[in-house]
DNA sequence: ATAGAGCCCGCATGAGCATG
DNA sequence: CATGCTCATGCGGGCTCTAT
């Protein structure tokens, strides 16, 4: 295998000698004053593995010129690997992307700097839905209970109606009915309904603002108050009526 | 217009560490 | 121990901005 790759370095070399090579060690030379070897430099630093097959031989690899190869290579494709992640980086993040007129590219620098500011902000983004999801489902617990509250005393109502006397007609149930959607219609009236946006938009609030449950409550109360008060009005009439007949009588 | 400074990027390389 | 991988470093080249 080594021998394969000492040929492979060999033809490497013998075909691309003048223009890489040159262009590499002109490269190098300024960048590895202080350490590029050349041709004579590592033959007197490395001799120690290639000096048995290759001493005299200058076609022949050292060990160490076959490790900068392979070095170089894989350096390369790590740079690639690298400049590959900051461009899925550039297309991921929103605040990445060139402007499509000028086309112009962020820095490295600047595309780390943004990337960790969107993180951030989707950080927050979470925490704060996470926050209205809690808020939501101690709400969604609340009515459930005001939900069983009320079942519970409609089944309890149901199975115990109570004393025959003491139960509502039928004509004040629908006095009660009557007076409690009257009031919800004069409040309902007044949102607009020009279109069906507006109907759309002024119900949520007409249900917060006058279906509250102690707004309903008063409602009733104050009917079955006026009911009361038209029964003893009827009740004090008919014994005066009954007074003035006995009287005549 | 142009020279120079500054910034950014790619490249090659060495050093050090991990792994089979 | 050979090999692969990562990081740091030095250098060249391209580009932009600014002072002259």
């Amino acid at each position: 295998m080594s021998d394969n790759a000492i040929t492979k370095e060999e033809v490497f070399e013998m075909e691309h000698d003048q223009e890489l090579g040159n262009k590499h060690y002109s490269r190098c030379s300024s960048a590895g004053s202080t350490h590029t070897p050349n041709s004579s430099a590592h033959n007197s630093d490395d001799d120690d593995d290639s000096g048995d097959a290759g001493r005299g031989k200058p076609d022949v690899l050292s060990y160490k010129e076959r490790r900068r190869e392979a070095h170089t290579q894989a350096e390369q494709k790590r740079r690639d690997a690298i400049k590959k992640g900051y461009d899925s980086l550039q297309e991921l993040v929103p605040r990445c992307q060139p402007n499509d007129s000028s086309g112009y590219k962020l820095s490295k620098a600047l595309i780390l700097q943004k990337s960790i500011e969107y993180i951030v902000y989707l950080n927050q983004q979470k925490m704060k839905q996470e926050e209205e999801s809690s808020a939501l489902q101690k709400e969604v617990t609340a009515l459930r209970i005001i939900q069983n509250g009320y079942e519970n005393m409609l089944q309890h109502q149901q199975a115990n109606p109570g004393p025959e006397e003491e139960r509502l007609t039928d004509e004040a149930k629908f006095q009660v009915f009557q007076a409690i959607m009257q009031e919800m219609f004069d409040t309902f009236q007044h949102i607009p309904m020009d279109n069906f946006k507006q109907l759309t938009g002024g119900v949520i609030p007409w249900l917060e603002e006058h279906c509250k449950p102690h707004i309903l409550r008063n409602i009733l109360s104050r009917t079955l108050q006026q009911m009361s008060q038209e029964v003893l009005d009827k009740q004090q009439q008919q014994a005066m009526d009954q007074e003035t007949t006995e009287g005549f009588s």
